[in-house]
DNA sequence: TCGGAGTGATAAGTTTTGCTTATAGCAAGG
DNA sequence: CCTTGCTATAAGCAAAACTTATCACTCCGA
């Protein structure tokens, strides 16, 4: 049983007529009788009886009618079901990012894609960037933002945004005067540090050791929120993504003088993996509109 | 989108594994591969994701795999349909008959049948033999038991039965104490006719006239079953097939000394139009236990 | 009642499709 | 680094499907 049988089969049921049939199937009446016969021996049943010029459906052709006519629509449905996906009409992808990124960048750049497709879905997975990665060598993730300094081979990225890293003081510190503070110049401030994992921990340690010090733990390890809040109460300073303050009262940045702290953050993907239309769309709308 | 790239698709996403999936299909892999671009292409999307070694569905072939599911189990269910219609484990056949043998010979005909075939059933229709003629020409019949003196060309038949035509009496008339009478001693009695259209009634007026007299009619027009109460009642009497009295009380058959009065009850089938497996098994059933 | 139009079956030849063998290319694992 | 396991590709061949040509039959009207 072809799917091609099928169809004829169903032209013939419609018209009664294996000729006019052909004309609307655009191939000539001997190809239809014999793929009708094929089909007939093949299920070991007549279909059609052929009276004269008069041609009507047996018992076993009204059996099935019905399910020929049935199977073509379930094809034409996934037919219809696989182009939608890739033709941006329907589909789900699923996007990391870092908290910063995701609570500062993310919300206004995912409501418009979500008004210019929206058929589109998009899942959200808050993480740091190794895990990030991680999730996108998995294939857990289809696209992640990340900070893209040293990347893994196995995945593609395309630069999203370089942010400098600044200084957070609340506004009751002396500091929050200032427009600039040189690094070299905090050994004596106590510092809020992040978790491990996250690069801000790392990127943190390393300017201060630059800068010829060891920086005074006010706290250790507490989410990007609470630093904030420890920071606004004046407790201590933190080393921030400039994206991390936005929309934060309380709370001054400070642009760092004598060093260079920045990252680079990326949208990455997996390199040999197939992205989905949807993926593409999101991926493509991120990167317009993030540096456009 | 043909069934075999169906097919090949299922089992290459059940197996992730184009070589195992061909060696399960008992064809070798390079027609897999050939046969799943072919279906990537149509679609104008990647199924799988052939990453090196390792093969994944892509979101497309997650998409299409459970409709492929559904139309291969729908082929499977139509083949299966199919087959139990032409291997007679299911079908109706509507067969037509003359009252007479309708409530007389087919009650346990029927009843055998059904016991040897519990799958296939058989709709009845009662009618004069025109009539059933008629409606196996308009294909609104399988299979008709009929009177097959005269038939026309398009039917095919098989004899089933030879009947005698005899006389009703009631067993209070004079006439019930013989055994035969001649049709030319009953030019006084009174007759019980049948409706136009039934054969009875034709053979009845012709006998008479063979016979020298025009009958005295009692009562024109009624059922087989009225008539034969008012044969009973002694009211007159009445020519019938013999099988028309079997188990009735209170009424004799008496044969027709000086005539030869019989009919030949036929199996029809229209010729030309194929008769379905349950309609085959329904006539080869009735002529071999009919005459056997 | 004959002839022509309409229609399906069949035969033969051609094109298309699908399968096979052989081989290349590539990634994972010892 | 080399072997193993896998898929892709190429080329040749076989099978399937379509086409043209023609026959046979029915239906219908002159």
């Amino acid at each position: 049983m072809e799917l091609r049988q099928l169809t004829y089969f169903v032209a013939v049921a419609q018209k009664l007529n294996f000729s006019r049939a052909a004309d609307e199937l655009h191939v000539t009446q001997p190809g239809i009788s014999q793929q009708i016969r094929a089909l007939e021996t093949e299920l070991g049943v007549q279909l059609f009886d052929r009276l004269g010029r008069r041609v009507n459906l047996t018992r076993a052709g009204e059996a099935l009618l019905p399910h020929a006519y049935q199977i073509l629509a379930q094809v034409e449905t996934a037919r219809s079901d696989v182009r939608d996906l890739s033709q941006l009409t329907r589909g789900n992808t699923i996007l990391g990012a870092p908290p910063t990124v995701s609570s500062h960048l993310l919300p206004s750049r995912l409501t418009r894609f979500r008004r210019r497709y929206p058929g589109l879905d998009v899942t959200l997975r808050e993480a740091g960037t190794e895990n990030l990665l991680r999730q996108i060598e998995d294939s857990q993730l289809d696209l992640a933002i990340v900070v893209s300094d040293n990347l893994p081979s196995a995945v593609e990225s395309a630069p999203v945004l370089k942010e400098n890293y600044v200084l957070a003081v609340g506004l009751l510190h002396p500091l929050s005067q200032q427009n600039s503070v040189a690094l070299a110049d905090l050994a004596g401030e106590a510092f809020i540090l992040f978790p491990e994992g996250y690069k801000l921990r790392e990127v943190t340690l390393l300017a201060c050791k630059r800068a010829g010090f060891e920086p005074k733990v006010a706290l250790d390890g507490g989410a990007m929120q609470s630093a904030l809040e420890f920071v606004a109460a004046g407790l201590g300073v933190a080393l921030v993504p400039q994206l991390a303050l936005e929309g934060v009262k309380n709370i001054r940045g400070l642009a760092i003088s004598d060093q260079d702290l920045h990252r680079q953050l990326g949208l990455v993907w997996r390199r040999d993996r197939h992205l989905s239309a949807a993926a593409r769309a999101l991926r493509d709308f991120l990167l317009k509109t993030e540096n456009g």
